[in-house]
DNA sequence: ATCCTATTTAAGCATTTGCTTAAATAGGAG
DNA sequence: CTCCTATTTAAGCAAATGCTTAAATAGGAT
């Protein structure tokens, strides 16, 4: 383990001091990024997405037929979807999504 | 469990029907492009990414300085994402990622 | 050849993820 | 109100992920 700046000859200090610097500051904007695109990330929840996206109004179960899944699972992903702000719901006797 | 269509009273069925059979079709499709998502949905990778893209010359050792991280788990990351045709390499002494 | 540096690989482990089952909610219909 | 349907939540578990340490490779310098 070592944090400091690595010992070979032909390391350019300045450039590796000015990288790191950057991707400090940037620090948040990465972990923000790279949690979207880990939601998306996952095939059924692409799949979701292309669908919610496609079809306008879905439910959980409709979801859940045309994938042939798992109402839990389609719920969870939807909700993590719905955490991530990539989709919303309204309710409507139950639930439609998108 | 369930695999069949849904019994609920409004399920539209030729929608689910029609929306089962583009899913299918375009599976491998979802598969691909989730993989490749799942590559970026890392916070590491994706600044290895954006590094790699802002500096067109890096080593594996100078990657593990900029982000304060072990040598090893840099040289991983940068594995998977040269599987995933994300970045390539190339031979010079030490290898120069871009 | 040996030594040194850069990198990769293997093994092990803790954490996270995604699914299953079963139970809990919520709200409309009767 | 009770029953039924749609959905969510909790618990449990197997598989995947990401990191650590240590060992293995590869190739240049001496």
């Amino acid at each position: 383990m070592k944090n400091d700046i690595c010992i070979r000859l032909k390391a350019d200090a300045k450039q590796i001091i000015g990288c790191r610097e950057v991707a400090q500051e940037l620090e948040s904007s990465f972990d923000e990024l790279s949690g979207i695109l880990s939601l998306t990330g996952n095939s059924v929840r692409l799949k979701l997405l292309y669908l919610l996206n496609k079809e306008v109004r879905l439910c959980v179960c409709d979801l859940s037929d045309i994938l042939e899944m798992n109402v839990s699972a389609i719920s969870q992903h939807l909700r993590k979807l719905k955490d991530g702000n990539l989709i919303y719901s309204k309710k409507e006797a139950q639930t439609i999504f998108y």
